[in-house]
DNA sequence: TCAAGTCACTTGTTATAACAAGTAAAAGTT
DNA sequence: AACTTTTACTTGTTATAACAAGTGACTTGA
């Protein structure tokens, strides 16, 4: 009579466990052969169940070992200066970051980089994607595109450190940031890359950055996890 | 050889030729019979490699009909001034905008509203609860909650018009809004109200708005459909 | 003692099957 | 012509079954 499926009530009372303490962040759900028995339902509807969970990010399944309620911690990334001090504000926080570079090249300018960039059909960008990691696990991808000849000037030290530390660095002013910030949906490759199930919600931070002039410097893409990332900002009248 | 999953092997194909055009957006898919004909699968599998391209927001399912590739629209909501004009920055995009009062009353404050109003713990404040709609459809629900004397003052106008202008209207000024901008997922309570299935990424805008003097006048909540919402916003030295 | 192998337990993938329930068009009835 | 019923097709839920694959502890052999 209620008319509700087996397997969200199922998952609506576990999620009420979790959520009143029964499992502790990190403690591991019962199996399901376990789950099976409890409820006196076949294994697809358990797996059906845990699938809830998990698509709701509240619990996180390992091959072999179990089912796991995750732990949330989120850190705010203020947007007071944004991406220029993302090292240092996390730093404050007692966050290890690091970054890894996947790519630094040379490409012609994407479709929607040129109306970003303001730039003619036939011309070229530096092209960086990084891998961010906090506290050793992934975080966050960023894709950036930078003016050609900025990229191959500074193109040593952009590898290594963070895109706007450098470019202050050599008198580079930044004085304007036009962000957009979405939420899309893990698809296969990205959720390979930040270790996400298929389909998780993630967070991309989208910015033109301007310098004198107001004439665009890059444009970047961050992409990050939406469990672990979130974005604060201050507005005054 | 592959390692990789017929369901996702599926999806993926399925994937490349929504982006390719090859399924406009709103068209049907192929009927879970058809797909398990031409992959040569069984339907458990087909169901696998649908519920994919669902929890990636790609196609939506709907009992009886079929499966329908979702067309992707998204509203951007300027941050510039926030929530104020919301209902003009919509009808200037050709948005047919309407709210929907669905509670409005006299609550003890919430522990978490408490900090963020800076109220003692036996006080009381309005909440109110709204869903918002755009061109008929749902798009988020605002839960906010305001001081008390300004909830029974203006309750009466407050159910019917937006926040911000009634609040401006009686000489109430907005001088500061701190916001946080993070991303959630639905769960079955949520999947109900905006009409998304289970797990699917939502959009959360948790602001404080302060008044004279840095006074907290209120804090709200806006959950909004995350495939319908995004926020802009521009930033300067 | 240490390494390799075995075994039990876990989740992951896939197949077959049956019925429920929503949709829409065709067929039948008034 | 207008209404009702049937029917075919769709997705949704659930059960049973088998094997694959990862994990970790226990056992065995050197």
């Amino acid at each position: 009579m209620s008319s509700v499926p087996l397997h969200i009530s199922i998952s609506e009372k576990l999620r009420q466990q979790i959520e009143a303490g029964d499992y502790q962040p990190g403690e591991k759900l019962p199996s399901e052969h376990q789950l099976m028995e409890t409820f006196d339902v076949s294994r697809i509807t358990v797996r059906r169940a845990v699938a809830n969970l998990v698509s709701q990010g509240l619990a996180k399944s390992q091959q072999g070992k179990g089912v796991f309620v995750t732990p949330q911690k989120k850190v705010a990334y203020s947007l007071a200066s944004p991406l220029m001090f993302l090292e240092q504000d996390l730093a404050r926080k007692g966050i290890q970051f690091t970054f890894e570079n996947l790519t630094f090249r040379k490409i012609r300018t994407p479709k929607k980089v040129q109306a970003m960039l303001q730039l003619p059909i036939k011309s070229t960008v530096y092209f960086q994607k990084k891998l961010l990691n906090m506290d050793g696990a992934v975080g966050a991808i960023d894709e950036s595109y930078i003016l050609s000849d900025l990229g191959k000037k500074f193109g040593a030290q952009l590898k290594q450190q963070m895109t706007f530390p450098t470019l202050e660095a050599h008198g580079i002013a930044i004085e304007q940031i036009d962000a957009v910030i979405e939420c899309t949906h893990a698809d296969y490759k990205m959720s390979g890359y930040l270790e996400v199930p298929l389909g998780q919600p993630l967070i991309m931070y989208r910015y033109t950055t301007y310098g004198s002039d107001q004439q665009p410097i890059l444009y970047g893409e961050t992409i990050s996890r939406a469990d672990r990332f979130c974005y604060s900002l201050s507005l005054q009248k």
